[in-house]
RNA sequence: CGGGGUGUAGCGUAGCCCGGUAUCGCGCUUGGUUUGGGACCAAGAGGUCGUCAGUUCGAAUCUGGCCACCCCGACCA
């Protein structure tokens, strides 16, 4: 009956997309590869914007907006990131349709309305950025310039997955300029540190955090820095980027600014950003086969509460008692939905927030009027429990924090297991295709071996781990030398 | 973009081989009975069978092009 979801076991992909679906989070739309984001998965982006907005503007952002267009001469000027995103951008040819002589009714491009300059639908913002950095900045006065924009970009993806890879999706990105070259490094990993703390604080999601091999490198980046998550199915998802750029995109675009001693000197760039991707880690981090598990920080309800009566007159009754509930929820800040649907039996509805991943749900029937209680139930453990109505107000602070440890605890758990050292090719290939997870390997630091591993494996390096212990041992593929273990993965 | 599959009411489907304008369930509407884990009865509404063309007296059904989606590769956040 109802909305039923294919189990995880069955088939990971399908769960997802039936969850997405089904929890009303997004769709797809008429145009290809693009998804519509329904509003109750918006909340959650917009919940998630929130946390991260107040972390940006807590390190000293602020946020502007850039323009969806990017004249294709700037967009080549930075050679290397031009090229990363030749393969998959959108261009604007011509800025006029008119009606067709041979198709009444039709309409058809304006072949007289061709642009002198294609614009590229922004794949990213280094470029018209970087061009009005310039005009920015003059004097070490002028840095840093600390700036975010949310925005949408597109990437014209051939193969597309609801929030997880769509040509169009949101974002927000960080552009920086800085006047040394340590400064700029100590931005991008304070900026990887701000998004580790919201996947773990908000999402609930614990992260490795670390540093991009050359061959996973951001195009026209000099280090590239990221947070990995592990998904239930045990494939890898990269999470957040943070760029340290050098003074490529200064070299490009001929920002140079006159420091204290008069001398002129070329700026040093940082970016970094999240997306709506984001929407897709948080599900498959710690979703069930009956939907969604939010965490509290980001449920766009935190709380629903389900009468049960057989009457009109039982609804009256147990409604005034809930709405007062709600009313008191609502005046600790917490978000409350009372559904006093008369068409729907209550389990129909129980399973439906369960579904939606609602956090709490309080039932109130007559029983609870006489009794003075009502029964509270957790999403995440399924656990339900009888609280005396005087008490249940004071206690749901403190279930939503619960919760929120909880599904954390239990993603680091399961994080935690999936991480396995190994000491020869054939053992990593092995937990790759048996266990998979990370795999925590010796690597000699060579561009050959990792591609010759990923041809033979498909796995990849996720990131060399920032805090992984120095020690010397031997890549598991070429048996040269190597400093450090780096985590390999399949990845989404 | 390469290989495979699917497309019939809001959703899931039968019919297709063997041409004669469509089946069932869920959902929806109305009325009634229900309501502590996905209610039931009755009456109703809803479909250019993905799309365009071809074959035919006649196409959901046969043929071809195109589009979308799913799975597997290549590419990627």
């Amino acid at each position: 009956m109802g909305k039923e979801i294919t189990s995880r076991a069955d088939d990971y992909s399908q769960w997802y997309i039936d969850l997405v679906k089904k929890a009303d989070l997004a769709e797809n739309s008429d145009v290809r590869g693009c998804m519509v984001i329904k509003p109750y998965g918006y909340s959650i982006w917009e919940k998630m914007q929130q946390a991260l907005d107040k972390m940006f503007k807590e390190t000293g952002h602020v946020n502007a907006y850039f323009p969806l267009f990017v004249p294709k001469s700037l967009f080549e000027a930075e050679e290397k990131n031009a090229e990363g995103f030749a393969k998959e951008c959108a261009i604007v040819t011509h800025y006029r349709l008119k009606t067709d002589p041979a198709r009444p009714g039709k309409l058809m491009v304006d072949p007289e309305a061709k642009l002198e300059e294609e614009l590229v639908v922004r794949p990213t913002s280094e470029a018209i950025i970087w061009s009005t950095y310039k005009k920015w900045i003059q004097s070490y006065r002028d840095l840093p310039l600390l700036i975010n924009q949310w925005a949408n970009v597109v990437r014209w993806e051939m193969r597309t997955r609801l929030f997880l890879r769509t040509a169009e999706f949101l974002w927000q990105e960080g552009h920086t300029a800085h006047a040394t070259s340590a400064e700029a490094i100590t931005e991008t990993k304070q900026m990887l540190d701000v998004y580790a703390e919201f996947a773990e604080t908000f999402m609930a999601m614990p992260v490795i955090k670390g540093k991009k091999s050359e061959g996973e490198r951001f195009p026209g980046a000099v280090d590239t820095y990221c947070i990995e998550a592990m998904m239930q199915d045990g494939k890898a998802l990269q999470a957040g980027t943070s760029h340290f750029l050098g003074q490529n995109f200064a070299d490009a675009f001929g920002v140079q600014f006159t420091n204290k001693e008069g001398k002129l000197e070329k700026v040093w760039g940082t970016s970094w950003g999240v997306s709506t991707r984001l929407i897709g880690g948080l599900i498959m981090a710690h979703s069930d086969d009956d939907g969604l598990i939010l965490p509290p920080k980001l449920a766009p309800i935190h709380v629903v509460i389900i009468p049960i009566f057989k009457s009109e007159e039982e609804l009256n009754r147990v409604s005034a008692k809930a709405e007062s509930i709600a009313k008191e929820l609502r005046g600790l800040g917490l978000s409350v939905k009372f559904d006093d649907r008369d068409n729907l039996k209550p389990g129909f509805k129980f399973a439906e927030y369960e579904l939606k991943g609602v956090p709490v749900r309080i039932a109130i029937g007559p029983r609870d009027l006489d009794n003075g209680t009502v029964e509270v139930a957790r999403r995440d453990t399924k656990e339900k429990k009888v609280m005396q109505m005087d008490s249940v107000v004071s206690e749901i602070s403190q279930l939503l924090e619960d919760i929120q440890q909880n599904i954390y605890q239990k993603a680091l758990k399961f994080r935690n297991e999936k991480i396995t050292r190994v000491d020869s090719y054939d053992e990593l290939k092995k937990v790759l295709d048996e266990k998979g997870g990370f795999v925590s390997a010796h690597w000699d630091g060579t561009a050959e071996t990792e591609t010759k591993i990923k041809e033979e494996t498909k796995a990849t390096i996720r990131c060399i781990p920032l805090d992984a212990e120095l020690k010397e041992g031997k890549c598991v593929f070429s048996g040269k030398p190597s400093s450090q273990r780096v985590l390999f993965a399949r990845a989404y």
